[in-house]
DNA sequence: CAATAAGTGTTGCTTAGTCAACATTTTCGT
DNA sequence: ACGAAAATGTTGACTAAGCAACACTTATTG
């Protein structure tokens, strides 16, 4: 059960970074996910199995946080440190997803096609999270007041936005670069933004 | 107190790992022992201050232990998987302390020569560690059968005769080489251990 | 197909790691 | 040389990780 533990300990930090550095690891090895046990993760990361348990509901939820992990990795190299919501920033952040799409596509094996979808739902959130504490930032610096409601639902509508058509071009030929792609979407969404937060 | 915790607990193992860990990327970093603190140690290997003395006495408890490491990892490199006592494997211990020696001094600065008492205990603890092992597993092959204090008396002498020939040469001009000096040492040594063990 | 080996979740009980607070001691700037 | 700031050890209460044993569900393979 991943409730009843507390993220803020220092050890429950530590064991959640052993396990998705061990996740990294044998899928360098053994290339395949299906082929990954449980004890393989827990043994390779020197942490119990029961602790492993404790942590993530089975290895797809493992997956899906480490799918989280590596989105979030890619950010932390593309953006700057403690980024604000800018036009240049939030240009960056649709290239990284862009990229981050292109590359996994290649790297994935079509036998692990199956996994698609969590990987999906952990990059949108991630895009979700980044938006959200950009957004928030960027209030307390505007005088405009706008309800937390309203800045979370913004920040809902722009991710999907950026994820949704990053996947769909995934998905093409890509006949269309990235760049180009990334410069039209960050159009639509400086537009997308323009009734709730001007970006500049 | 490192007293009180079971040296076979998986968490002890990673616990005192990272602490080992911790030192070498701080004295890459820091470049003197002298301006390194059990805080920022504790702190770069992700654990509380309270456990790092739960481990060692203090900074220098570490120390010892860290060099014992890293003279242990340098005869893992140099010396074949489940070496056992021959003449070549004798020849490539003493080589390695020698080889030891040689970059340790180097590497160590004038203002941690206080140092050097901890780190000769720690090389000598290690390689009569490793000679008594050695001897252990040559017994069960030779029917000879020699008390188990006689084995240890000798790895004793020997591990001090290797150790300390490699010392006082360090300490010196080093007008001969490492390799000659090895030579010499080891057909000593064979000598030395004739009446005892047959080394071929 | 049956036997058996290997992997999965789950559960108390034990032990190591965390934390905060404390009284020292050491370091350092003015 | 002095006083503040930082580092050192220590303690007891709390929490997460380890373990062994369990019933159960897949994979292997003879």
């Amino acid at each position: 059960m991943a409730t009843s533990v507390n993220l803020g300990d220092p050890r429950v930090k530590r064991t959640r970074q052993l396990l998705l550095q061990a996740l990294t690891a044998l899928l360098e090895e053994k290339q395949n996910f299906h082929s990954i046990s449980v004890q393989d993760i827990a043994e390779r990361a020197t942490v119990n199995r029961a602790t492993f348990y404790a942590h993530f509901e089975d290895k797809y939820g493992l997956l899906e946080s480490w799918m989280r992990y590596k989105f979030h990795q890619k950010l932390e190299r593309q953006l700057p440190v403690s980024a604000t919501l800018q036009l240049n920033t939030l240009h960056l952040l649709i290239l990284a997803v862009f990229d981050f799409f292109a590359r996994f596509r290649q790297n994935f094996k079509p036998a692990d096609r199956q996994f698609e979808p969590l990987f999906e739902v952990a990059v949108q959130q991630e895009i979700y999270d980044v938006l959200l504490t950009w957004f928030n930032d960027k209030e307390v610096v505007s005088e405009v007041s706008v309800g937390q409601e309203t800045v979370e639902i913004t920040a809902q509508v722009i991710s999907w936005a950026i994820f949704g058509s990053a996947a769909q071009w995934s998905r093409g030929s890509q006949t269309i670069s990235a760049e180009e792609m990334a410069h039209h979407v960050l159009s639509v969404v400086v537009a997308g933004l323009s009734p709730v937060i001007t970006v500049t």
